[in-house]
DNA sequence: TAGATATTTAGATAAATGTCTAATTATATT
DNA sequence: AATATAATTAGACATTTATCTAAATATCTA
């Protein structure tokens, strides 16, 4: 299975799309996250475990918050399959995913 | 919910997303595109409705074949997405999805 | 060290998803 | 009209997913 799976996968719930575009603008703790959903803070604590299993967010404890970010590297990768689609010239034999 | 919601669901799906890169290659009817495939003909055909709810392909009959097309459409609006969160400039609160 | 705050982990549950086989629909051919 | 071919729809089933509450862990502070 592709290293894409677990991206595209993370990427289809709305929930973590809006918690992407949250940590677009700034580095935020989980309980910020949370704040922005009337979701339940375990719930979101899961969502945000799903975008770093995905490699999409990375983590780091300062003190009693742990703060994410987001890890564009990985985003990259997205927007390149999408890319290579963009490119209508031939077969898909050799395609990644 | 945002009009992105359907298309990322279903391109979270492997077998989805290869028949996207089929369709990018050349126009396929359902039986070429599940000849590609170890599942059964009718799973191919839940995915390739699901495919076209989200607007990402269209088909048409031709006699007893119906030949499935990629719609770039939609596409675009996925990337535009990503291009949003690849500009950092800002906050989240005016994005559409 | 006790208590408060931030966050995750565990366990339960309802809903959604992907797959299959069998049956149906639509078209073409003999 | 009967049969063959292409594809979908229907219904069943196991797995995954998103959510919740309750409990556990980690850190800070009085």
């Amino acid at each position: 299975m592709s290293i894409l799976n677990m991206p595209f996968k993370a990427l289809s719930d709305p929930s973590r799309r809006k918690i992407i575009q949250m940590l677009k603008g700034k580095d935020m703790t989980a309980g910020e996250i949370a704040d922005n959903f009337q979701m339940s803070k375990p719930s979101i604590s899961h969502h945000l475990s799903i975008l770093k299993q995905a490699d999409l967010v990375t983590d780091e404890r300062r003190g009693q918050n742990i703060y994410y970010s987001l890890n564009t590297t990985v985003f990259q990768e997205v927007v390149n399959w999408f890319f290579n689609m963009t490119d209508r010239s031939g077969g898909f034999e050799n395609e990644k995913d």
